[in-house]
DNA sequence: CAAATAGTTAATAAATTACGCAACTATTAG
DNA sequence: CTAATAGTTGCGTAATTTATTAACTATTTG
């Protein structure tokens, strides 16, 4: 096993953790503050079960980290970077939709799009 | 389904697409400069199959793009965004591993580490 | 100490993803 | 038209991920 092979793998891990509609949810709400597991709990609407799973898998990749006080746990983000991870992705997403809806314009100059009902 | 619930199921597609070693080796190769799928092939040692697939699963994500040209398709990532998080995610990546160095320095303040046997 | 609260962990079943193989399409060359 | 080349697609199986349930630890409170 290569240097390579480790270090794409590394990566691969830390976008898996990423790779979760609930976890992205969870980074959104850290990111505008810190709160407990409890907290997420309501807010996701997911069991305490779930919750505490999917933080322990953003915990292992380093994407979050936890200070115990008491019986609480709070969880904030390890670093904004994890924010601007997402903030790309989402000029992704926008540049793709913008792409997809300048095509069908361009479709629709030679084609003329039927107006669908509304 | 809400509007939000959407939009982090949309992130995490494209999340999932960067979670695979071999996909993000792929985004690697073609980071440098466009290649064919046959050229993927080789580069990545994986079967033509394979590399098609997951091609086709960053195509799907919006992460690559295919120019076909005769018999060959020609792929290129479609934005320098694409480096760009995996950048990003290689920041995050150091940090936690100065971190692991740094309290493991801390650590060996208090309680001098020994020495494995090499 | 007992009960309540906050959270984690383990086990399992269902769903998803990965990959090899074979069959397939499409383009080019002879 | 036939063969060769480049690539894609479908399918079966193995591996991984996910959510649920129940059982568990740890801390606080009465």
């Amino acid at each position: 096993m290569n240097t390579d092979t480790v270090r794409f793998a590394l990566f691969a891990e830390v976008f898996a953790a990423l790779a979760h509609p609930k976890r992205l949810e969870i980074i959104h709400y850290l990111g505008e503050k810190q709160h407990t597991a409890g907290e997420l709990t309501e807010l996701t609407g997911l069991s305490k079960a779930n919750v505490s799973q999917h933080l322990s898998i953003l915990k292992a990749r380093g994407l979050v980290h936890c200070d115990k006080c008491g019986t609480f746990c709070h969880y904030r983000l390890t670093s904004s970077e994890v924010l601007q991870t997402c903030e790309i992705v989402r000029h992704l997403i926008l540049e793709q939709m913008d792409l997809t809806v300048a095509s069908r314009q361009k479709l629709a100059e030679v084609v003329p799009l039927r107006k669908e009902p509304s």
